[in-house]
This record gives structure tokens, C-alpha cells and sequence, in this order.
DNA sequence: CCTTGATCTCAAGTTCACTTTAGGTTGAAT
DNA sequence: ATTCAACCTAAAGTGAACTTGAGATCAAGG
């Protein structure tokens, strides 16, 4: 069945388990290229499938399109990614991963040393009111950027 | 200068840290309330504070305003939080927590395990494509939820 | 040739948690 | 009485990452 080079839409979106609609949108925001068939449709290169498996795992570890559009310029053209390719943008992910599970147990220690300490009022807990001038003594608070959403709009297969 | 027991939007967003713009919407959806003034301006309890740290805290463990809504609407009233209230919902955040955690420990060590094995392709990387045919033999996906961003559309103060 | 399914474009809709805007009202001090 | 900060409402906007819808076209089999 692939004798031929090129993948069609069709091909892209059951091997990469992307909807044809998300396709449509990497290529719009230049994450991937297509050429174009006489008649205007869509055919892609194999290596597609690899840049699409790319943006996958890098979603994954919570970069944004933005930012995996800044790593896939660095992998000059469609070549194979290098061992140092490979090494370098996966100690950037690394980092990243590291950084979120260290604010998360930061989080869980605090939640801890609440229901230890009888914490009860979560009027100058540190994992919640920061401003209140009644907290004001305490410090140091322990602010965290959004996390995860249980049920994200995220289809799988 | 609090010498009467209701709060005026100024003080509630003074001693919050939240907009009253977010205020607003937190009551219209339910999470707090507002008693009006003759000429239809709010005021608040004075319990209205914690209950805003309550918000405050379960939306940086990463609960969604719904959940939220659901856990405040099992406090019954505005009493303060009994030490049972206390421990239920924080085994609950906790337990929310961990998962995250875990999680990401999952493909921080599948990214060690990519980068340890050599596997360079992303062909069948556990962290990336599953779907693709080629790939179908590794099972075991590590699926993550969507995770957190970078600089988050979330200001503080 | 005809049908059918795959694909196309473009615009608009979705979700979440708010903010911003526009224009009008209140309430406390002077 | 006047002023002016503080407050009000309703509707629309934001951003990320896509999806959905409408309506048209393409490609391949019969």
C-alpha cells in the first residue's frame, strides 16, 4: 500500500492519531508542511509522522505549540534527529518535569503541615490566602501556576 | 474600622487579593454570596473571606471551579470547616496531588529511558506516537493530561 | 458517467476562568 | 449641593488549541 512517498490526509490521521483538523492546524501555524496534490489536496511527506510524534511528546511534558514550534526549528529541515538533537532538547524537558513535580510536592508538603498542625482555618494557610494583611506576617507563599485539569479537551485515539 | 460585620467589594478584593471582577463571577457562579444594599451594592460576610481562600487554595491544587463549587456546597453553610471538613478534603486534594506527581514521574523516566536506550527515532518512543501501526506492539502507553504552562494567563497580586 | 467517500476552505464555535469595556448609579465627604 | 471614588450591569473579549459546520471539490471504483 505504500509503494508511493507520500502520505495522503487519510494516511496521516490514522498513523499519527491526529484529527485531520489538528493536521490542518500545525501546518496553519508552521509546525509541519505539506505539499499539494493537482487538484489541492494535502500529501505529506513521511517525515511528517515523525515531526507529528515530536509535537505529541512534547505536548506531552507541557510545552506549548509555541514552544515546540521554537524546538522543531532547530532540528534543521527533516533530518533524523541526532544523538546531541535528542540529548539536548530532552534535558529541556527534563528540567521542565522536574520543575512541575517539585511544585506539586512543594503543594502536597503544604497540605501536610496543614492537617498536622490543625491548620484549620485557611486564614493564613500558605497554600491559599497570600494577600489577606491578617497573613501578611507569614510570608514566603507557595504559589503555584495552573495544573492540570481533570477531563482536559483532549480526545484520545 | 471594621467595627460593622459586612464587607464592602473594596474590602473583600483588599483582603482576597482576588479582582472584583472575579468576585463578580464567583458569584454569579454560585461559589459565594452577596447580600445587597439599599442601592443594590454588595455586601459580604465576613465569612466570605474564607471561603475565597478556600477557592483560592483548591484552584492552585488544580481543582476546576466546578469541583470547587461541589466541595463548598458540601460544607454545609458557612460554619467554620471542622477538622473532619479539613481532613476529607485534603486526603481528596491529596490524593489529586499524587496522581499528578506521579504522572510525570512516569515520562520523566521514560524520557531517561529514551535517552539512556538510544531510542532516537521517536518511531516508537513510549511518550510519543501510539497510535501508529508501527508502534502497536509496545503497548503500555503513558498517557498524560494536559499539564501545566509555562507563564500561565494568571496574574498576581 | 455517476456515486461515494475523502478532502478542501473559511468562518465561527468550544472551554475555562476570568477581564475589559461602556455607560450608568451610589454613597460618603466637603 | 456637589463631587468623585467606588460600585453596578450586561455584553463582549481573551488565549490556547483545536473542533465543527457549511458548502464545494477531488479521486477512485463500478
Amino acid at each position: 500500500m505504500d509503494t508511493h512517498d507520500l502520505l495522503t490526509m487519510g494516511e496521516v490521521t490514522r498513523r499519527s492519531g491526529y484529527a485531520a483538523s489538528a493536521v490542518r492546524y500545525y501546518e496553519s501555524q508552521g509546525l509541519i508542511q505539506a505539499r499539494r496534490s493537482a487538484g489541492g489536496q494535502r500529501t505529506f511527506e513521511r517525515s511528517v509522522l515523525r515531526r507529528l510524534a515530536f509535537i505529541r511528546a512534547a505536548a506531552n511534558v507541557g510545552l506549548s505549540l509555541d514552544e515546540i514550534k521554537a524546538e522543531l526549528d532547530c532540528l534543521p529541515g527533516d533530518r533524523t534527529p541526532t544523538k546531541a538533537d535528542w540529548a539536548r532538547m530532552s534535558k529541556h524537558w527534563r528540567r521542565r518535569l522536574e520543575e512541575q513535580i517539585h511544585a506539586l510536592e512543594r503543594l502536597r508538603d503544604n497540605l501536610d503541615s496543614c492537617i498536622g498542625c490543625g491548620c484549620l482555618s485557611l486564614q493564613r494557610c500558605r497554600i491559599s490566602n497570600p494577600n489577606d494583611a491578617a497573613a501578611a506576617q507569614s510570608a514566603g507563599a507557595a504559589y503555584l501556576p495552573k495544573v492540570l485539569r481533570r477531563d482536559p479537551p483532549r480526545r484520545r485515539a
